[in-house]
RNA sequence: GCCAGAGUAGCUCAGCGGUAGAGCAGGGGACUCAUAAGCCCUUGGUCGGGGGUUCGAUUCCCUCCUCUGGCACCA
């Protein structure tokens, strides 16, 4: 099977990171450790975009220098994955020598295949806003306001890539290819922006404006455009990637192309319009473009998060609160992808408790206790099961169908429904089959087996879904019933004698913070 | 202004042509293996407003309102 190629959005490094950067790529980790849970081999590629403007006038603010400005904030954001125990194969950070090299190469292509081509650009210019400024900015009067300074006319000329020839193409692209975006109502809003595609891109800042950024390899006083150079990113850090040639070496072609997982925020126009035209020139086919998965934001009470409003989410704070997987779980389970969500603290405690501690949890302690001690935590396979075994073995499965099912649509919320739904079918059990009163009964002793290897196949089936989502919460399940993960496709049934391991709480109740 | 998403029980959401569902929260009950968890029963809604199509609409169409996003505009 070919593998799996998944990256996130490179984050921007001239802030913290926030409760949206952290959903960004928990997502992306849950959805690539499902992939290797089903065997497939994965590539997973996350990073931050270090350079442009903001970058540079922030660091002049701290006093630094740019490169140590970054270095600084990139470190908390590594620190956060790691917190967060995002399992990325690839680091893309835009400073790194072989990327900058990559960009020039194909800079350098694209000049010399007649993509790129120079032109003067008028305007009006702020000084102190360091832009040129268009009839947007321009007041009811006719004049540019005092928040722009200083403004003059002047002409600069700059670095302009043909995109707008690629339109017609981009728009059949779109309606061929339904999978391209995900989810499906985004196509029409970026179909929208395609058609009123005019004119060319601008790649080139001269040096002069911004010194902070990769330099053109044909042209010193100029540096590239941010997009030219964070969407880049996707191939440059791509294991084989070749910038010289658009015969692509094996390494590459083997795993490309990628899916993008993306705020909503970005898909237009940089990841819907130039990153596709971007590749098209470089020399990608139609069969070589990324799909793109656009998910949704986390608004705090209704509103949307901000620092002007102050009511920014530290996600480092929130794991150190409340531990990294009750924030991993929150952020998939209570959220439908690629819509946006409201975040409450007490939504994250409510969902563990319920979910995790009262259900899962709860179900992996009382099942060990009881196979402890009734058992000594040894259980044989059972030969010929009672009808409601063998009812509960199928509906589990079936469950295990619309997780896979759920999970290859990037539904995760959903995914999660179908692992919630094996734990409530098990806490039943438990209560319709009341292994307590089968242990004061000895001519029982045959159906307290079947209950107990029951149980013990539906947590194992339920360890094992939690696996991409809370991984080291389910591999310390799986060591309590000292089994290996289940298959999915096949049901989970105990086919040798086993030993069980020692119950011991897994996930601890959050307590809610009392009412006053 | 254009395009799109959303408006369904207190909360978060599902349903999308046959006179409303889930989870959580709230109320009641029986049990005890368990993290006072779990299980059973249960109270909650004129499905944003108004028209229309239909034997029948939450579900289709039109229109209006509110919120969100993108794009455009800003006289």
């Amino acid at each position: 099977m070919k593998p799996f190629f998944i990256t996130t959005a490179i984050d921007y490094t001239n802030g913290a990171p926030h409760i949206g950067h952290a959903y960004e790529k928990v997502l992306a980790d849950v959805l690539a450790r499902y992939q290797r849970l089903r065997g497939r081999e994965v590539f997973f590629l996350t990073g931050v975009d270090q350079h442009g403007q903001k970058v540079q006038q922030s660091a002049e603010k701290a006093g630094v220098a740019p490169a140590e400005f970054v270095a600084g904030i990139t470190e908390k954001f590594r620190a956060l994955w790691t917190k967060l125990d995002i399992s990325y194969d690839g680091w893309a950070a835009t400073t790194d020598a072989a990327h900058k090299a990559a960009v020039q190469t194909l800079l350098q292509r694209l000049f010399d295949e007649g993509q790129l081509y120079k032109a003067a650009q008028k305007g009006f210019y702020s000084v102190r806003q360091e832009q040129f400024l268009t009839e947007k900015e321009r007041g009811p009067d006719g004049t540019f306001g005092a928040e722009w300074g200083e403004v003059v006319e002047l002409e600069e000329e700059n670095y302009y890539f043909r995109l707008a020839e690629h339109r017609d193409w981009l728009l059949a692209y779109i309606d061929a290819h339904p999978g391209f975006i995900t989810p499906d109502f985004r196509r029409a809003e970026l179909r929208n922006a395609v058609e009123k595609l005019s004119g060319d891109l601008c790649v080139s800042r001269p040096k002069s404006r911004l010194a902070w950024g990769i330099e053109f390899p044909f042209d010193p006083e100029f540096v590239t455009y941010v997009w030219f150079d964070a969407l880049v990113n996707y191939i440059s850090f791509a294991p084989g990637f070749d910038p010289q040639s658009k015969a692509q070496n094996p390494e590459f072609a083997a795993l490309w192309p990628a899916l993008h997982v993306i705020g909503k925020d970005i898909m237009v126009p940089a990841h819907g319009v130039y990153w596709p035209i971007m590749l098209r020139a470089i020399g990608f086919s139609d069969e070589e473009m990324p799909a793109l998965l656009v998910h949704g934001w986390w608004n705090i009470s209704g509103e949307k998060m901000s620092k002007s409003v102050g009511n920014v989410v530290d996600p480092a704070a929130l794991a150190d609160q409340f531990g990294p997987a009750a924030v991993r779980y929150y952020l998939v389970a209570d959220i439908a992808t690629g819509q946006d969500a409201d975040f409450s603290p007490e939504r994250l405690i409510q969902r563990y408790n319920v979910d995790l501690a009262n259900g899962f949890g709860n179900l992996l302690n009382r099942t060990l206790n009881m196979a402890q001690r009734y058992r000594g935590g040894a259980l044989a396979p059972v030969a010929a099961p009672s009808e409601d075994v063998q009812t509960l073995r199928a509906e589990n499965f079936n469950d295990a169908a619309v997780y896979r099912e759920k999970f290859d649509a990037f539904k995760v919320h959903q995914a999660l429904e179908a692992f919630a739904a094996i734990v409530t079918r098990a806490n039943v059990f438990v209560d319709t089959s009341a292994p307590w009163k089968l242990a004061k009964d000895p001519t029982a002793a045959a159906r307290l087996d079947e209950v107990l290897v029951a149980l013990v196949e539906s947590v194992h089936l339920a360890a094992t879904l939690l696996l991409p989502i809370l991984p080291d919460k389910a591999h310390a399940a799986l060591a309590q019933l000292q089994l290996a993960p289940a298959p999915l496709d096949a049901p989970a049934v105990l086919t040798a004698s086993h030993q069980l391991g020692a119950p011991e709480p897994l996930f601890p109740r959050l307590e809610t913070p009392a009412a006053s």
